[in-house]
DNA sequence: TGTACATCAGTGAACGCGCGTTCACTGATGTAC
DNA sequence: TGTACATCAGTGAACGCGCGTTCACTGATGTAC
């Protein structure tokens, strides 16, 4: 597989310094490139340069290391749906109801399409944020999990949906679980884009398929 | 883990007699407990109660028990879908249009859901027939992953597709890649359903939910 | 400002684990005569 | 119908692999005096 040199990063120290963000680090890239599965302390450690059992001194295990990097996804998702809804722009301060409606509508694409994107651009984080299959359900760390707006990825989807909601668009007696609905959607798009039979499809293929995801969640939602 | 009794079926003989078979079933088990990876040729000839190299009389590789192992999932998931379509009885000899219509479109739900059933049923039949992440893309031995119809779960998704645009609902230049589009919502519910959020929700729920986004397919595709 | 010392980050060696896979073997089976 | 024999399914032992994790250690650092 990946035989990165042994010591990668020479120390002039006996200390590392920052180790414990060091490894972090790493565990992210290992995640970036070959999902949770490729997560390993031996690995981890071995391309920061410092021997296995150092990593002890900053995480009790490797599931602790691992839910670090989950964290770091979480948030990197966030912040791709994020940067969709910004390419929003500012509301019009005086605004119809029509382009209220259409902005809501748009914000509930934006938070979408910065998933799909995600995935589609980094699969590995993607997989280790979202698609934890056959993991035992740890209890997230929610804090470092969210992205600039201090929202996480389910939450931002929440809002989305509030707003539809406010907005008129979406009758309140089917919000309830609407997440999901929404959810599945994008999610499934995005498996597939990632490991099924989409795989091959060029990023240009793969946008226009999301254009029709979405519109058949802005229509049947 | 599981551990298993050492010799689960004494044999009389020396020969076991049907070690392939035997080899798969245990696969089968295996993946039905664990999902893919817990799929390894060392517990499967110990659950058949044989020694593990005993294995290579009957299969090359990990990978090749791996793959009879995928097909059985994915003929088993047709069957599951051709059961839901089975529970729609025969159409009427002399149909009206709008009879022919309201069939299509259930023919569709039926399809979905059955996808949606065996994924909570079979989450680690599901998981190793369609979730396969990170494993590399080998070829499908197609023979064996088929319904009693002959058709894959893939085919009889295009069937039921193809149906829609026969009756005249959907339109034939949203014909092509519709697949991916109704494909995407049920697979990501049925993911979410397995590992996600979803996972504590009760089958009455998870039906329900089902419901809801084959609603949302079937106004919006 | 200089020295003794406690702290604790990283080392070195080793453990046990389950895995896939290879090798030379043995002994039950079915076939040829 | 009985016997010699080739076949080849399953055995026994071993390999090397990477993994997580534990142990006693060492030596750089920063603090107290």
């Amino acid at each position: 597989m990946t035989n990165q040199p042994v010591s990668p990063t020479p120390r002039s120290t006996y200390r590392h310094g920052d180790l414990h963000r060091a490894l972090l680090e790493a565990g992210v890239s290992l995640a970036r490139e070959g999902g949770p599965g490729a997560v390993t302390l031996r690995e981890a450690t071995r391309r920061v340069g410092v021997v296995p059992n150092a990593a002890y001194r900053h995480f009790a295990s490797l599931s602790e290391l691992l839910a670090a990097v989950r964290s770091y996804a979480l948030a990197a998702a966030a912040r791709s749906m994020e940067i969709q809804l910004e390419g929003l722009g500012e509301p019009a301060t005086k605004s119809s109801k029509a382009e209220r409606v259409a902005r809501a509508r748009a914000r509930l694409r934006a938070v979408g399409s910065g998933y799909v994107r995600f995935a589609a651009s980094e699969p590995g984080l993607f997989q280790t944020a979202f698609a934890t299959v056959g993991a035992p359900r740890e209890t997230l760390p929610e804090s470092a999990a969210r992205g600039r707006s201090g929202l996480g990825p389910y939450q931002l989807l929440g809002a989305a949906l509030d707003d539809l909601v406010a907005v008129g668009v979406l009758p309140i007696e089917r919000r309830t679980h609407a997440e999901y609905v929404a959810w599945s959607a994008v999610h499934g798009l995005a498996m597939l884009a990632m490991n099924g039979p989409l795989h091959a499809m060029t990023p240009r293929q793969i946008e226009q398929l999301t254009q029709r995801v979405l519109d058949m969640v802005d229509r049947g939602i």
